[in-house]
DNA sequence: GCGACAG
DNA sequence: ATCTTGTCGC
């Protein structure tokens, strides 16, 4: 009756300032070094896939035994975005899409896995600190490229890496998932450290640079956007 | 002042 | 993110 949309009818920042602000605000509540779980029984994979025109878009999330890396179950959420995107303040844009998709599920997965940095952000608080704030649940980033930091390139063996600091603080890892492919930048969400947040990624990343989670995430919100595209929310 | 800049 | 063909490699 009152939620379809768990965010809307909160204040929701329209601003670069209010956004900023509100990162600002939940940063101290991220567990950085809290160990997390060591083997975590499901592990969840969240992205979210734009239309070609406008800010309409779908999140996905996609549940996955970590054991066998099955997938045990998916939710989706259409939506629109809910900011425009401004690096650094990327979360205010699918948030809400994302938790929608995660208020769909039956069970509550073990470990969130984002499509984005975690403490490797401006302001030490990216997409998967806020995400594991709101929901509470261990939280880590993988992300594609670098939004801040430097490194040195990690052996070319998968398993190899190398520490991603930003001026004297080290803000996540540049890990090697495939040997010889471009390595990942992993950061630290909420209550999971760097070292296991790492293990995590290379048993998720058997056989493809991104973890298999990310992987069917991806697959989902693009499936979901497409058979949306002709048919319902205009 | 000039770039860089998660997805 | 999305727009896009072929191509190199396992």
């Amino acid at each position: 009756m009152t939620g379809t949309a768990p965010m809307t009818d909160v204040a929701w920042p329209g601003t670069v300032a209010e956004a900023e602000a509100v990162q600002d605000r939940l940063r101290p509540l991220a567990d950085l070094v809290g160990p997390g779980p060591a083997q975590p029984r499901t592990i969840a994979g969240l992205d979210v896939a734009y239309a070609e025109d406008g800010d309409r878009l779908a999140a996905a999330v996609t549940v996955l035994d970590a054991r066998t890396l099955a997938v045990l179950e998916t939710a989706v959420s259409i939506g629109r975005a809910a900011f425009p995107y401004v690096p650094g303040l990327f979360a205010f844009r699918e948030l809400p899409a994302l938790l929608d998709a995660l208020g769909r599920l039956t069970t509550t997965p073990e470990l969130l896995v984002c499509d984005g940095h975690g403490l490797a952000h401006p302001r030490r608080f990216g997409l998967a600190c806020h995400l594991g704030v709101l929901t509470g649940l261990p939280a880590i980033g993988v992300g594609k490229t670098p939004l801040v930091g430097r490194w040195d390139p990690p052996a070319e063996q998968r398993g190899a890496w190398t520490a991603l600091r930003d001026g004297s603080e080290t803000v996540g890892r540049v890990l090697r998932t495939r040997d010889g492919t471009k390595p990942v930048f992993v950061s630290v969400g909420h209550r999971m450290g760097l070292d296991n947040a790492c293990a995590q990624v290379l048993a998720l990343t058997p056989r493809y640079r991104l973890p298999e989670t990310t992987r069917q995430a991806d697959r989902l919100c693009r499936l979901a956007l497409g058979r949306t595209r002709s048919s319902d929310l205009e």
